[in-house]
DNA sequence: ACCTGAACACCGTTCAAGT
DNA sequence: ACCTGAACACCGTTCAAGT
């Protein structure tokens, strides 16, 4: 029936978030279906494959993540807003240990079932660090790829035990890489005062 | 006969260092047994850990990495010796990819075959850090296990093909983060123009 | 429609048995 | 001394068989 379908949905994502936050996003496959009390099968028929039951239990954040950037933006100065939402992405990826190197691959590969979220977020930063460059409080030499990149190796940097203590200090080191006020290049405040992207929301 | 196990010892390394190249540090070690047409109990004799054998085909390196860091530190300005010594750190891992991860966790487990590697290698970029530092070129926050940290991160990077193209591009990212001149809370050229460290070899 | 679990092809690691 | 490979306890993934 449907309705048990839906069950053993729900069911397997509640498991599968204790059991990645347990033992991380490599976790056991076989160690989700077993305590969810399912068949392996079953746990393949509704996730067919890693990534698409650990995006199943990230979309959500990765929404949030985004309207969040999108908030900052409205209310609080370019950069203070790049490096809050900076903040929140590596305090987001402690939450899933070992999901940094699935997000890399994922992000050049529109096969995979984390690109669409994986894609949101960086758009996300891309926005920030578009607005903090203008305002010229970021290097102007990153662009929202770099950006990912470098959330990325905080992220995977976090998940080491010999530096997760030292987590907020390398933020940062990374942070002032990013948001380089670079001397006197230019001049006046911006003189194209505006760009193409819509300003919708708030 | 000691022969014979010599002649395996000297077998496996040279299988192994192929299947590294071409799987990286989370190869099969059944596979380097198998090419290397040995029992599988053969190499864990020679080799009881995955550590240990990975230790065997990179202590030179680690070994010529120092000794290049010493070699750059009585030839080279401050920060042009450190520069060179990190961009010879990253292409050196970059043959051994997915060691990075396995590093972070050898340097603060003194039970792993790796840790002395480890060690040496963050002792070296210790010592040209304080040099730069000294010299006033890089930022006075960061200690050689931030370099450590860092030069992972970089290292790990390399290793995701999204940003391996990259490469040259994040590391100047990273190495701005590093090699900060900051602006003018030292005045003059370093008070103390002797430190404590001997300047031995040439 | 949905679920099950055996089956297949792999691992890392250990250890009795051989030479 | 040294080597071998079966044995054990795990994986991910697929798919015939059941309801």
């Amino acid at each position: 029936m449907r309705a048990d379908a839906e069950k053993n949905h729900r069911h397997l994502l509640a498991v599968a978030s204790e059991v990645v936050a347990e033992r991380g996003a490599d976790m056991s496959l076989r160690d989700v279906a077993r305590r969810a009390g399912v068949g392996l099968g079953t746990l393949y028929r509704h996730f067919p494959t890693r990534e698409a039951l650990l995006d199943a239990l990230l979309r959500d954040g990765f929404e949030e993540l985004a309207a969040y950037g999108a908030e900052l933006e409205g209310s609080v100065p370019p950069e203070e807003a790049l490096t809050s939402w900076l903040r929140r992405c590596v305090a987001g990826a402690r939450e899933y240990r070992g999901i940094t190197t699935l997000m890399m691959a994922a992000i050049e590969d529109p096969g995979s079932a984390l690109h669409a979220s994986c894609v949101t977020m960086r758009a996300a930063g891309t926005r920030l660090l578009s607005s903090a460059q203008a305002a010229g409080v970021a290097s102007s030499d990153i662009d929202g790829t770099d950006l990912f990149a470098l959330i990325a190796a905080l992220a995977w940097l976090n998940d080491q035990p010999s530096t997760s203590s030292r987590a907020d200090h390398l933020f940062d080191v990374l942070a002032s890489a990013i948001l380089t006020k670079r001397a006197s290049n230019n001049p006046s405040p911006s003189p194209f005062a505006d760009d193409h992207s819509p300003k919708s929301v708030a």
